[in-house]
RNA sequence: GGCGUCGUACCCAAGUGGUCUAAGGGAUCGGUUUGCAAAACCGCUAUUCGUCGGUUCGAAUCCGACCGACGCCUCCA
């Protein structure tokens, strides 16, 4: 069942239709994080639209091959690695290992694969050979920049050429050319790579271009990343590669847009309290999650801790409804079913632009229904209409992925006495008896709900 | 200076020419239910979409001006 599925097109401006090159695989690469600090919520609003991206793909029965890369050479992990006298594979393997786990509690699917950029220096030596060999790079004291004249190719993907400003004391010859390969410098003491033109490290740009390019090959379908990476970094990426290939590197390009302090203050202490380890003392990571998706991934997000409850309050909704009708997650259950209304209105959402707000809307316009027409049934739910409340409680999670499946908290002995102990008093209509113990419970964290089969506790979140 | 985006209820947020007297979530206040709660359900909360004009049979949606917020123009998810 493929689908139309429109992507708003950053090239063009518009919403396409996506046609992927070859229609058994879509090539997929999304720009990863800089390892030389802890992601921030940020960095996540983007690669939570990554997965996204795959997740509505996969939806639609495309098979889906991606690559993120991990920028492990960079100017701020040098100098932070020798600012603080610590190795610069402590820093990088600390702080990857960091969002590797981040990337993972947050639901996000693995990548096809992560690549580092320090394990691919020979290939970026080698595509920097190529373009000097082809006249479309010069070499200044030791640096290689890209020759964005000789290149021949349209250099304004994003940004014109008559709008990048003059940059004075530079080496390169045009003011659009970029760095590939940066020559080693007095600070950075003994960190660099060999190359044919004397000790450095290959510059950013160039990173991603060859890790693209060798791991999924000159054309690619989609290419992922947060809207600031659009100029210089996407524009070189890009220019790089069709020099050589003369071909479209990539057919679709979507740029998320950045999610904002509420104060635009970028003190240090507010930027800590944008790390996703900081809010989990709070918040579950679903409703991180679920928070990233309300807004639209092209709108701006201005944090704010009380948006993070209300992701909390729509997970706590929609749990209950699960528990209320006794419905079993299972992320294989929608699968081969024969979707219906609501189900094929909340997929066209997705579909259009990845519109999440939209879907959740379409989802809550279920539940609501859903709990109009059987809520005085709830004990004995026809099967029909269980399997389509399962079906489309699967369908939900399979990509926004905030729910927890199978996940239940055995009770303690002392919860299940302290119940015992209230509905005993209750039974005896001891009401002040009963209540205490339910302030107790609250206390310990749970929460007593007394329904038509008894009572049921719920885990304060 | 150049290029571009946005302004929808108390808050968040879809909708971008007629099905809009504007989805959904949160919040508030009434009601049903309950020993009391909670949950769930019912009802109320934008005749209006920054302001002012224009186009049109018809505009939140298109055009213009203005006001306000913001992004990019070689650090950046």
């Amino acid at each position: 069942m493929k689908n139309n599925i429109e992507f708003y097109n950053s090239i063009s401006g518009r919403k396409e239709t996506f046609k992927p090159i070859n229609s058994s695989q879509v090539l997929l690469y999304g720009c990863g994080p800089t390892v030389y600090d802890a992601p921030h919520l940020g960095n996540f609003r983007t690669f939570v639209f990554y997965d996204l991206t795959i997740r509505v793909l996969e939806l639609n029965d495309f098979s889906v091959k991606s690559v993120i890369n991990i920028t492990d050479i960079d100017d701020k992990i040098i100098s932070r690695a020798n600012s603080e006298k610590v190795a610069y594979d402590k820093i990088t393997s600390k702080y990857e290992s960091i969002f590797i786990d981040q990337w993972k509690r947050l639901n996000n699917q693995l990548p096809t694969h992560f690549i580092r950029a320090t394990e691919n220096i020979s290939e970026m030596i080698s595509f920097i050979e190529d373009l000097l060999s082809n006249n479309f790079a010069y070499v200044v004291n030791g640096s290689v920049y890209f020759d964005s004249k000789n290149s021949k190719i349209d250099y304004d993907k994003f940004v014109s050429n008559e709008e990048i400003h003059k940059d004075q004391n530079s080496e390169k010859k045009f003011q659009s050319d970029f760095a590939l390969w940066k020559a080693w410098k007095k600070e950075d003491e003994e960190i660099f790579w060999d190359s044919p033109w004397g000790k450095g490290r290959p510059a950013w740009h160039t990173e991603c271009s060859v890790i693209a390019s060798n791991f999924l090959g000159n054309s690619i379908d989609i290419h992922c990343g947060g809207i600031d990476l659009k100029f210089p970094h996407h524009q070189n990426e890009s220019v790089q590669v069709e020099a050589l290939s003369k071909k479209i590197f990539t057919r679709y390009w979507l740029h998320s847009e950045h999610l904002l302090l509420e104060e635009d203050k970028m003190s240090k202490s507010l930027g800590n309290i944008l790390s996703v380890q900081s809010l989990e003392e709070e918040f579950s990571l679903e409703s991180i999650r679920l928070f990233l998706m309300t807004a639209h991934y092209r709108s701006k997000i201005t944090f704010n801790k009380n948006l993070l409850i209300e992701s909390q309050k729509m997970i706590s909704k929609i749990e209950r409804f699960i528990d209320n009708f006794n419905l079993r997650l299972d992320s294989k259950k929608f699968k081969n079913y024969d979707f219906v209304n609501e189900e094929i209105d909340f997929i066209n959402a997705l579909n259009d632009d990845l519109n999440t707000p939209k879907a959740l809307g379409v989802f809550f316009n279920f539940i609501n229904d859903f709990n109009k027409k059987n809520n005085s049934s709830a004990g004995n739910l026809k099967n029909a209409e269980r399997e389509k409340a399962e079906s489309f409680i699967n369908l939900f999670n399979s990509v926004f992925q905030c729910l927890s499946v199978g996940k239940s908290n055995p009770l303690s002995d002392n919860i299940k006495d302290l119940l015992q102990t209230r509905e005993q008093a209750r039974a005896e209509k001891n009401w002040e008896l009963a209540d205490q113990v339910r302030d107790s419970l609250s206390n310990l964290g749970w929460i007593v709900e007394d329904t038509p089969k008894g009572p049921k506790v719920i885990r304060k979140k």
